[in-house]
DNA sequence: CGCGTGATTGAAACCCTTCAAGTTTAGTGG
DNA sequence: CCACTAAACTTGAAGGGTTTCAATCACGCG
């Protein structure tokens, strides 16, 4: 479950061996516990968070006081509000911690100093920023184009284990439904399930 | 309304004076006619493109046959697969002229040598990107919270000149709502607002 | 003129929400 | 460890927003 930034560094980003320990020294880490904050809107997103054990949730509020969920971040992630962070504005968004969790906090300093030690995490970066353009898109076409119930499946192929590990209010802020609506969208499908087997 | 690449990076990117020539000569123009096709599902997208002049539009079919507008690019803008670009693989989705249209070529291999001969120009890119991932996360944002007849008011905010350019089916497809709806909802404003006036 | 495409309108159907109960689950203090 | 409480989840009924289907209207173009 537990994967290490130094982990993530070595095998995910094939950082050179060398600059490892030196990206490491640049680095602060942090713990909270269930339910506490990181990011609340209003705030300059100051770090990009990368997730070695727990899990984060990064989420906003409309103007009726409904909570959104934009992502999840289990293990492994990286998460934060990027553009706040890039462009140095307050953000819309905030970040809570749904289960205890450690954090590996990255400044825009710590960025800028390990991408001009490393063009392994430099490309690294820039895939993941990709990769994160891709993600939204793929939601969008969803949200676009697919029923509550098309969505849901989706999500559970994505995240399998998060019905495990967040709240249904929570999944369902996700994928833009009320946790009624997707109470009744799992009670659909164990009914289809129930008749097919 | 014309907005030439050389304005572009003259103007916007603040390309370094000395460099923009050079830069300039690495790019291809092209152009298309209204209702011809720059990039379809299946295929590799070779190019960002920067529209000079013309409206280009970025969209998808999904399994029923169904299209669904992602993105409109007027003058100045870029548009392309930029994950299919990146990743170098088949794209999912199709870009259609809506006007007669000119367009700059880039390719993976010009975003290279401009990005290394000027600084400005890497910047702007990664600037481009941020601002692509703004864009999408606003999308999401009102997909999952706003009504239909939000979406069209911001829609009609966000690009004023586009129900003057684009047929009223494709805008309906970007919103997510069907054609009907989108009737609907324009006459239910204008009632509006022949009432409050 | 006649055809095709796009826009509009009406009626019925559908999906999902809202509101208002209940039931279950999880956490807390005794 | 149990009892109590609050939060989360479920369920039903009514309502709203949007789609679907079908028909009609408006317009540009060969």
């Amino acid at each position: 479950m537990e994967f290490t930034f130094q982990q993530f560094l070595k095998e995910k980003a094939k950082v050179e061996p060398e600059s490892i320990a030196k990206i490491l020294e640049l680095v602060q880490v942090k713990t909270v516990k269930k339910g506490e904050n990181l990011l609340e809107a209003g705030k300059v997103c100051e770090y990009i968070y990368y997730v070695e054990e727990g899990l984060l949730r990064f989420f906003l509020f409309n103007e009726d006081g409904v909570e959104y969920t934009v992502q999840f971040s289990p293990e492994s992630w990286f998460t934060g509000d990027r553009n706040g962070f890039y462009f140095n504005q307050p953000s819309h968004y905030h970040i809570d911690a749904i289960e205890d969790t450690r954090v590996v906090l990255l400044t825009r300093d710590f960025i800028q100093k390990a991408t001009d030690i490393s063009p392994a995490f430099r490309h690294y970066n820039e895939f993941l920023l990709q990769n994160h353009v891709r993600h939204l898109q793929k939601r969008i076409s969803l949200l676009i184009s697919a029923s509550a119930e098309e969505r849901y499946l989706d999500f559970v192929n994505t995240y399998p284990d998060m019905l495990l590990r967040a709240p249904q209010w929570m999944i369902a802020s996700y994928l833009g439904i009320t946790p009624q609506g997707l109470s009744r969208v799992r009670r659909e499908l164990a009914e289809k399930n129930f008749k097919t087997s």
